[in-house]
DNA sequence: AACCAGGACGTGA
DNA sequence: TCACGTCATGGT
């Protein structure tokens, strides 16, 4: 068994599955005592179940470039108030009112129109999965945010590669510093089984992982991967 | 109170 | 190509 697979069991055994990507509606996600939507769906490899969903997580991949859930969570929030949880709302909205939407997610003033963009670009497609490619082109969609659709949104076995991944595959030496971004994406998906289930889970394991330990100054102290790892003075 | 968060784009070298 | 500046809110 290579090392990818073996930090994908370690993770997955430590922290369970993940159910990701968050929905906001979906059967079962009532608002929890917190106030907070509970959009996780553990084991649930079935979703989106429709052109609706889809949209949504088109929606907050692009919402959370370079910004936190919770902040894009408001943002989502906003808009399903506004019944604009759809390319065709988003596009007949005000800008002013678009922009107060999404305000919380940051870069409003970007992101109000990216979402415009991506919404006209969402339109053409009529249900159609697009291609890699098409996605790229579309100004405000990047390579993670273009895989992270292709993954999460239409279930491609498109490995996503973020900064976390970045961090915690270079910690353990199984990536170096000077891949650029499709060399990275490449090695994982030669090493995993080219599944879309594994790639959701194992990129939303890797998010987890860094978060509880593999911060910007990691806390390796309890961290479930240190014997992966080659510098045991770590 | 600085630092960070599930990046992408525009610019100049 | 590539390094760097810009974009912005909210939690810790």
């Amino acid at each position: 068994m290579n090392q990818f697979l073996k930090v994908y069991k370690i993770l997955m055994k430590e922290y369970g599955p993940q159910g990701w990507w968050p929905l906001l509606e979906h059967k079962g996600s009532n608002p929890t005592a917190s106030g907070r939507i509970t959009g996780y769906h553990p084991g649930d490899y079935s979703l989106p179940k429709d052109d609706h969903q889809i949209f949504e997580i088109c929606v907050g991949a692009i919402l959370t470039q370079n910004t936190a859930w919770p902040n894009v969570e408001r943002a989502l929030l906003n808009l399903r108030r506004l019944g604009a949880l759809n390319p065709e709302r988003i596009l007949s909205l005000e800008e002013d009112k678009l922009r107060s939407a999404i305000r919380p997610a940051g870069y409003f003033n970007q992101k109000a129109k990216k979402l415009r963009t991506f919404s006209k670009f969402f339109l053409t497609l009529k249900g159609r999965i697009p291609l890699r490619e098409e996605l790229l082109s579309v100004w405000g969609v990047g390579r993670e945010t273009a895989d992270s659709i292709l993954l999460y949104a239409y279930r491609q076995p498109i490995f996503v590669v973020d900064a976390y991944t970045r961090r915690v595959f270079s910690r353990l030496n199984l990536i170096m510093h000077d891949w650029d971004y499709d060399k990275i994406r490449k090695e994982f998906e030669r090493n995993l089984p080219r599944n879309f289930e594994t790639y959701q889970e194992f990129h939303a394991l890797i998010v987890e992982h860094a978060k509880r330990f593999c911060k910007k100054t990691p806390e390796c102290s309890g961290c479930p991967l240190r014997s992966l790892v080659k510098d045991e003075s770590i």
